[in-house]
DNA sequence: CTGAAAGCGCTTACAG
DNA sequence: CTGAAAGCGCTTACAG
């Protein structure tokens, strides 16, 4: 299989090779702009005869830079392999943006202590130039260790600690707003609630906002807890079903809990929206193929990542700020 | 915010401190035995109160290993912002097992020419022990180039190109087989399929399994391409109507196509099983929840990830075979 | 078992 | 603009 891995050629070859010192090689090679341009051209020919790559464990020694962020997940472990559509695009926005300004991602589960051990052991080490934290629950200690670290951290979301990072958040409080409001003004008269993990800011901040509407319309809350899960939701909604049988809609705090709930639902012979009303959160894409199709509340997931690497590239400085909430938008489809 | 990053201690310090030689610093951090268990000691305790971690970049510039791998996404642009939910578990199973085994996970994606330029380099410049690839499309010369290099490589799926690379796989021709005999055997008398896309083996296979057993029962097949998303299942659906309005069966080669397939039967107004039976593939969460539940071809996700980290990691002398094709299994629920 | 020394492949002041 | 030289922080034969 594998063909014996020749040696590289090393700088001090192409040096040879070009006439020049290993100094020259080298600025041309990082692209200095004072280089002769007749020793530029011989270098770059015995670059490009000897298939010349350099050395990044070299450069980076001397230099201190890894040119690597590492993208920390922090799932409990019971998520670890569900199939969150979230994680998916927030790791390849992350990294599409990161390979776009040269950097290199490196993936890093910190579901258990023993992993975020492991984390904290390679950011010390010196790996990375900076980390970025995606759904970070309750008191993750992990972030406030590596900020103190003295390597940049941004987080995907509002951390569940008040620790004083930088973050891009979108607005979780006022998207429940939007949705519950919408179906008040729909004319519903008991919402439920599903909501989201009571460890995430994203969970609190949408069953806040859901609280805030409902005290405002002197409507009592119905609330049942998922994880965020497809089975939670499905669960809760056999909860507050047999909570309350009379309830007509319900807002559940993420799309994929309101896929559940959809589910249980239908189990249970009530039609929706006509019996029930259904608004969910994030506007997955499953949203558009749900029966009804769901109505839910927009996450600018991509903008949102977006934000964060750009948070984490420039430098502090340079910021106006460095906490970002992104506006959310109901989008209304046939749920409710 | 970040505080200015404080000069991490060396292994001099800790040899000054613990009062021994560098080497025996060095042979202590790396669990060599045979050290006086009193150095030892000191040696630790020294580590433990510099807060001594190892700079990676200059232990990696004499072994010449980096424990790193890389794990390359290739999917085509259109597809890099889709949420396919066995891209999150591949890449959290993969990253499990290799954290486990003490590496590093490099995610690159791939989806462009320049970014296969990019990891080629990357790869040349001697950053990883290994890559493993997902998803591969058409005549990618990437696989060949780096297997060329002498440094290991392992595919998820068996790769489109003739290259002589070790892979895990899944059985996708006996799967559909599977799929399409039990909707045979089900009463059902025009099938139709709509297909993956025929750039990857497993679009291809998953179609020759499906003509295989039609022709096997002197049947037609009637064939739509899609490209694995929900949308396009959707059209592929469309398309197929129109063609034959008479079908009374569609087999979809993914579970994605399938949901789409259900949501344009919906809204023709035929109802699934009953004027149409319909069979997935993939058995990803998603299929329990849809209305109703889908019948599919269970495809071991998880195994199949963690044979690729074994294939790439085990020594090849070792391997009694380098190419892994895993079992499928029909999961009975109610569309089919 | 332990230490002195060479060396991994780069970059970067410092002279010139 | 260019080169000689020092140095980044480790590991590893080689002696002892």
């Amino acid at each position: 299989m594998a063909a014996p891995r020749r040696p590289r050629p090393t700088l001090e070859a192409v040096a040879a090779r070009a006439r020049v010192s290993r100094a020259t090689v080298s600025r041309v090679v990082n692209g200095r702009t004072s280089v002769d341009p007749r020793m530029r051209e011989a270098v770059l020919s015995a670059v490009d005869e000897l298939g010349y790559v350099p050395n990044s464990a070299a450069r980076s020694l001397v230099t201190r830079q890894t040119d690597s962020i590492a993208l920390v997940v922090s799932e409990p472990p019971t998520r670890v392999f569900s199939d969150d559509p979230l994680f998916s695009l927030v790791v390849r926005t992350a990294s599409n943006e990161l390979e776009a300004a040269g950097k290199q991602v490196v993936l890093m589960l910190a579901g258990s202590p023993r992993a975020q051990a492991r984390v904290e052991d390679y950011v010390a080490g010196g790996h990375v130039d900076g980390v970025m934290f995606v759904s970070m629950h309750g008191a993750d200690p992990l972030p406030g260790a590596i900020a103190r670290m003295g390597v940049p951290v941004v987080s995907y979301g509002r951390p569940a600690v008040a620790v004083d990072l930088p973050y891009a958040d979108n607005d979780n409080v006022g998207g429940a707003r939007q949705a519950v409001g919408h179906l008040l003004a729909g004319g519903r008269r008991r919402v439920a609630a599903i909501a989201g993990p009571q460890d995430m800011t994203a969970g609190q901040d949408r069953l806040a906002g859901y609280r805030d509407t409902l005290a405002a319309a002197d409507r009592r809350a119905l609330v049942a807890v998922g994880d965020f899960t497809r089975d939670s939701g499905a669960e809760a909604m056999r909860h507050l079903l047999a909570d309350d049988p009379g309830l007509d809609a319900v807002f559940a705090a993420n799309d994929l809990m309101a896929i559940g709930a959809l589910h249980t639902l239908r189990r249970a012979g009530r039609r929706v929206p006509d019996d029930v009303a259904v608004v969910g959160f994030d506007d997955i894409e499953a949203a558009r193929f749900t029966d009804p199709p769901l109505t839910t509340v927009r996450h600018p997931v991509v903008e949102q990542a977006t934000v964060m690497v750009r948070l984490l590239l420039t430098p502090a400085e340079q910021h106006d700020r460095t906490r970002v909430v992104l506006p959310t938008e109901l989008v209304v489809r046939e749920s409710a």
